[in-house]
DNA sequence: AAATGAACAAAAATTGATTATTGTTCATTA
DNA sequence: TAATGAACAATAATCAATTTTTGTTCATTT
């Protein structure tokens, strides 16, 4: 008989949370590399043996710690986008709230102990797929609004907006410095509705 | 009396060059990690002193060999460019360039032995400074031109065109599939024209 | 004047023996 | 029915001893 292949993820499912927990608290503090499956055991207060049921190996569990964490960030993000009014304010949040988890939460941790495997992961475009599929709603939405063309291929729209939110996360300052919401937010502005080919207004 | 902090590179220097060059071959050969200075005297056939003459440490030999690189691009670029007639040509050009590079020159054979080394290069601001000068006098050639708003700042619009331009030679795929010169050209075009404002032409 | 090569201590890489971890299985437990 | 924990070979991490490399100095050579 064939063993379970794939074991796909619930984040609702107790045994899961407990692992992904536990494993979160570890990376956090000792980095991937030092943090062993017994350890998690250990922390999570459960067998070595539970954690293979749920996980396939330490890199699946590490992805699962991950793309919790991108998908508890985007729900807070999402729940923060609902207060702004346009699509440029939306921008602008979440090139704020992502920096902010940057600084601050587990990939803050992770750069310090070990920032090759954090630049690793920043540069695999895995890393970005689930964000892609966040913005459309909103494209849209600003299409309605007539905030940016109807005519927009929502997918393009999505490309250019992923491709400014990750370069202003990654790099606050690159020919100007955008590190205010304000500077930010004229800059998006300015970049979404004109691109180069309108003079900014005064 | 002192001793001399910085030592400024030039690269027509034959001594320099012979450094570089060695230091080339090895890093290519066998990364950064596993090169020496030793080695790299002995394929360049001079001296370990010597290098320690116009290099102050491995770190900044490493860097003159980057930069070097980095700036024969440039130039070979900037060569490429002037067949270009428009500012979105250009560009189109400096990301299928840029591509090329990454996938043939020193940073593709590094990438093989030493990735984390490239990625953490990729996310450093440094790496972009140089690339920073080379775009204003573009800018103003395709705001006399009248192809970009004359109202821009010249820095916002290099910075905007960095960020696109990284980003499109890192991710050749974000949102939409952006690999051929007419479908990175048609992209450029729409986004440094007119951004998501106005929808694209046919 | 610049390149050389030998000398040197401090730092880093390598090596091989030892220990820990991984991924898997399975009989037992709750 | 899922969690457990013991057992296991294969792989990987660790550690101390050893070797290499680094960065520096300086007297000698070109």
């Amino acid at each position: 008989m064939s063993k379970e292949q794939y074991i796909t993820l619930h984040y609702s499912d107790p045994m899961v949370a407990r692992i992904l927990d536990a494993g979160e608290q570890c990376i956090h503090r000792f980095g991937i590399r030092r943090t062993s499956m017994g350890e998690i055991a250990r922390v999570g207060k459960l067998s070595r043996g539970s954690i293979y049921n749920h996980f396939n190996d330490k890199d699946a569990l590490v992805q699962g710690i991950i793309r919790r964490r991108q998908e508890s960030f985007l729900n807070r993000t999402e729940g923060l986008l609902e207060k702004e009014p346009t699509l440029v304010d939306k921008l602008t949040q979440s090139v704020l709230s992502g920096r902010k988890d940057m600084q601050e939460g587990i990939f803050a941790a992770l750069a310090e102990i070990e920032p090759e495997t954090v630049a690793m992961m920043f540069l695999s475009p895995r890393f970005y797929e689930r964000s892609l599929s966040f913005w459309p709603p909103h494209v849209r939405m600003a299409q309605e609004a007539g905030e940016i063309s109807a005519e927009m291929d929502v997918s393009v729209a999505t490309d250019l907006i992923m491709r400014l939110v990750v370069s202003l996360v990654m790099f606050p300052r690159m020919g100007v410095v955008l590190k205010t919401r304000r500077a930010l937010r004229e800059y998006l502005q300015q970049m979404i509705s004109h691109g180069l080919g309108v003079a900014p207004s005064a």
